[in-house]
DNA sequence: GTCTATATGATGATAGAC
DNA sequence: GTCTATCATCATATAGAC
């Protein structure tokens, strides 16, 4: 029985995937091919496309995988225990997290410009995705105003979906700009929330 | 003397910059080909080719164009004579302009997820481009709390840049959802912003 | 000066080897 | 089940015709 010098491979398939989000979340999802992926896993384009037939499968289940990731973590009894400034504390935490790791843009930056020549499945993926995070911000802000620990005025949903577009707005600054850009922004949200 | 029956494809040049446009706003800059252009032009790609030899001059042309009009805009004595309300109407007239130009994306919306893959020189001038609507915007904003005509805390400028970030992604929100969830994004920052 | 025929390489995908 | 050799198509770009 051979010795596994190097790793099996077994899980090519993730890592596909665990590349394939790099990609789209730093280049776009139009910018990157198969044989970018193929090349760094030093296999074939071929051997991709096993794993995901198409581009169009891959880019599904790139979505899918995200909003899967958002359901876990939204409802780790971690988060839910937490005073509504906490939990956006933790939100906060996660957009400054794609900021370090290259300047990731979020799902939804990455994805929106292209919008239009994304497969159908995707789009509606998409969809669900931002209407599960905003409904989820949305709660929180509510809970927020309840409790006098967050100030705003309008309703908790539209304050929702403000908040979030200006946070996957303010990854995109990041990229185009500087680190220093986006803090400025993230300060006024906070200066702006936190009586 | 022949009669001219046909657009005499004088301003080719002209109608490849407006089409480059119109693909960049409603598709994203790696979504479009230089068929494309040819195909809806009439002519052959090599033919787009002779005016932008490549699609990094093209590219570039696109944000220089963009530029030169904001830059014509934002000095226009119909414009700068207006009370900084005003002129911050104007501003969501243009930017609700594009949503109903078939949803496209402003310019920074549509360039930044694909930024790292652009050309140097367009990555300049989008920062330049982005820099000098800021600038405008936060001078505005400076006068308008002067004038006690638009109410908000921090500085005009992390105002503006957060201001200008929440419009661009508005903007994919509206391509990605619909108008209202646009319009719900701008009611509240109107809410915000107008005593 | 303006455009077309043509080349070169990348891209997404299939059929078949191991 | 996993991957490689190969393909048709599309992308950008050049050389040369008018």
């Amino acid at each position: 029985m051979p010795t596994l010098l190097l790793p099996p491979a077994a899980d090519t398939r993730a890592r596909i995937l665990a590349l394939a989000e790099e990609l789209l979340l730093t280049r776009g999802f139009n910018a990157f091919s198969y044989q970018h992926i193929a090349k760094e896993l030093g296999i074939k384009p071929a051997a991709v496309h096993y794993h995901y037939p198409s581009k169009d499968d891959l880019g599904l289940a790139l979505v899918r995988r995200q909003l899967a990731r958002l359901r876990k973590w939204r409802d780790l009894p971690r988060l839910t225990s937490l005073t509504p400034p906490q939990q956006l504390d933790a939100l906060l935490d996660t957009y400054f997290g794609h900021v370090q790791a290259e300047r990731r843009v979020c799902l939804f930056g990455a994805l929106a410009a292209d919008f239009r020549t994304l497969p159908e499945a995707m789009q509606a993926e998409l969809r669900i995705f931002n209407r599960e995070l905003t409904e989820w911000l949305a709660q929180v802000l509510a809970v927020g105003r309840a409790t006098a620990s967050l100030r705003f005025v309008g309703s908790p949903s539209a304050k929702a979906i403000q908040l979030l577009t200006t946070l996957a707005g303010a990854l995109q600054v990041a990229r185009v700009h500087d680190e220093r850009h986006y803090h400025q922004i993230i300060e006024q949200l906070r200066l702006e929330l936190l009586p």
